[in-house]
DNA sequence: ACAGGTTGTGAAAACGTTTTCAGTATCGGC
DNA sequence: GCCGATACTGAAAACGTTTTCACAACCTGT
């Protein structure tokens, strides 16, 4: 039924292995390789990947397993990964775990079971701490959060540097009482976290966290509460973009002018971060760089697989805008 | 080195045949099924998918081919593909091809190479309408946009009726020159915009239509020149989520009140089209139900093969806001 | 007690490629 | 004119599974 290598030896009168060269790289006289590519386009011929993965036990893929689809941090990063991919010849197989520690471990056992050549994963916390004592039959590059230091190659923000520049910002324009809303589920979280410590600390003032599940609808209750509550700040840092828009929608809920009743200042420019009124003070991150370097960070480990482990840390860029404005 | 599943036959005191049957369904005594796991346990097994599928000629993944996965809506959509899919034991291999057409035909080979049980596709008008000459070994679902009728099984917006209800709406409101800015690459911006010429024409209106690549920036660009020019529209119909941040980019940019000097009406709700002030009146599209109509119809299109091709259509729900408020 | 299932099992074939191995021309250098 | 490379080619093995085939063991109804 189907068209394999074999009907095409035969259109082009020569052996499979001969058919196999010429479509890949091997050493073939032009005029059978021109055979070839005419019984190719003669009998349409696909190659069958999964018998080509399985002989050559080579899947020229690579596994991108991400937090959250619906974070445009995420899919941003997912492009400049899938370019550097394709440039190289791989494919990409683009995975989603919803920061749900069980679709995590389905999606590792999955990239086991392909096969894969390596793996760019933006683990949760759990997940994080114990890939350390996970052997894995690939390569993995951490990206946007990690794990335990020196188990996997990592590219990440300076988080704590950029926590704390939010701070130093809200102080600069005149805040004090600032509270941080971080999610509960990364390491990346985390860092933000302390570096908002820190700098709350240096100032002399008082920190006041709580701690939301990373989206939208969680933040948004949770600012809630906390802006119902008598011990409201003035000022909130938040922890991603999900975080942030739940915070902006609490404010409204709640009738609270921005930055008049309460500022905020956050991650990741998003695309209506600059939309709304008034525009929100953000760190932005580099994503296309984060995504080409994890790539290579990864060829280079598939390349040279001893090689010590290595992090790559990279600047955040804070963007002031209306919602942290001097009072 | 890496263990297969000799080894785990081995481990177990069985056969090959019996560790497959009893890994996969087959008549397998109880006895000897403990066994088989125990041994995987042991050995740590993990099967090799691209023998498995080799071996099966079955693929068990279905593609998804979206055009861009910056817009809300295929993600949206996408996750909604995906819970289908792993609710019947299936995978997803999600490609983007950025209203590409020669990205699309790029994935179109690869999911051929992949030997996919199936494809869920919105493709570029121009591949639409190429789509019935070529042929494909496995079963097509268009989701958001079609081709000529009668090829391949799609679900799809009542775009007519939403573009339509658009116009109603900013009439309604008291407006009368509005104008219409829609995709270029799509069979959905086509038919939304015959809605808007019908319903333009219906009220005995002058309809005005300019059509932009659909992202963001281009439709800003278009947008601002428009905007800028004598025969400014009060009011503007805007094809999809992307066109419509274009638009409120632009009339900020030219310093328009909305919807004083200019009122707006698009497609997709968005997460951020409520948080701007004023808020967006849009057409909600049911993108979880797209998502699983499509992966229902490709189904049963796998189960009967020969089954007349079939259209779902679905309506979108208007949302008024403030950006179309009575003049 | 026997024919005719039914159930469980293993040996071996098969899936569609790539790669190894061996072989045949051809070539350059003596 | 011979010898060792070099370049190309085909036959067959190999990749790791699932599936077919054959068969043994056990039922079930007469």
């Amino acid at each position: 039924m189907t068209v394999g290598i074999r009907d095409v030896a035969r259109a082009a009168g020569v052996s499979t292995a001969t058919v196999s060269r010429a479509l890949g790289r091997g050493p073939v006289s032009d005029a059978l390789r021109e055979q070839v590519e005419a019984a190719v386009r003669a009998t349409g011929y696909r190659p069958n990947l999964s018998a080509r993965r399985l002989r050559s036990q080579s899947a020229q893929t690579i596994g991108l397993i991400v937090a959250d689809i619906r974070n445009p941090f995420f899919t941003a990063v997912s492009r400049a990964v899938e370019d550097a991919a394709f440039a190289s010849g791989m494919r990409v197989i683009l995975c989603n775990t919803d920061e749900d520690p069980a679709r995590e471990a389905m999606y590792l056992r999955l990239m086991e079971e392909e096969r894969v050549t390596g793996v760019i994963f933006a683990p949760t916390k759990g997940t994080a701490d114990s890939l350390r004592d996970r052997p894995l039959g690939f390569p993995v590059v951490l990206i946007d959060r990690t794990g335990p230091p020196g188990t996997h190659d990592s590219v990440v923000l300076d988080n704590p540097a950029a926590g704390a520049a939010l701070v130093d910002h809200l102080v600069a324009q005149g805040y004090s009482r600032i509270g941080g809303l971080f999610g509960s589920t990364s390491s990346t979280a985390r860092e933000r976290r302390a570096g908002y410590e820190a700098a709350i600390a240096r100032h002399g003032l008082t920190p006041a966290i709580r701690t939301v599940a990373p989206n939208a609808e969680a933040a948004e209750a949770e600012a809630r509460r906390w802006l119902g509550a008598e011990d409201r700040p003035e000022a909130l840092v938040l922890s991603n973009g999900l975080i942030l828009m739940g915070a902006v929608r609490a404010a409204r809920a709640q009738g609270l002018a921005i930055p008049r009743d309460l500022a905020l200042a956050g991650f990741d420019n998003e695309p209506w971060t600059d939309l709304v009124e008034p525009g929100l003070t953000v760190i932005e991150q580099p994503v296309a760089e984060i995504g080409a370097q994890a790539m290579r960070l990864l060829f280079e480990r598939i390349e040279s697989p001893e090689q010590p482990v290595r992090k790559v840390m990279l600047s955040g860029r804070m963007i002031a805008r209306g919602s942290t404005q001097a009072r």
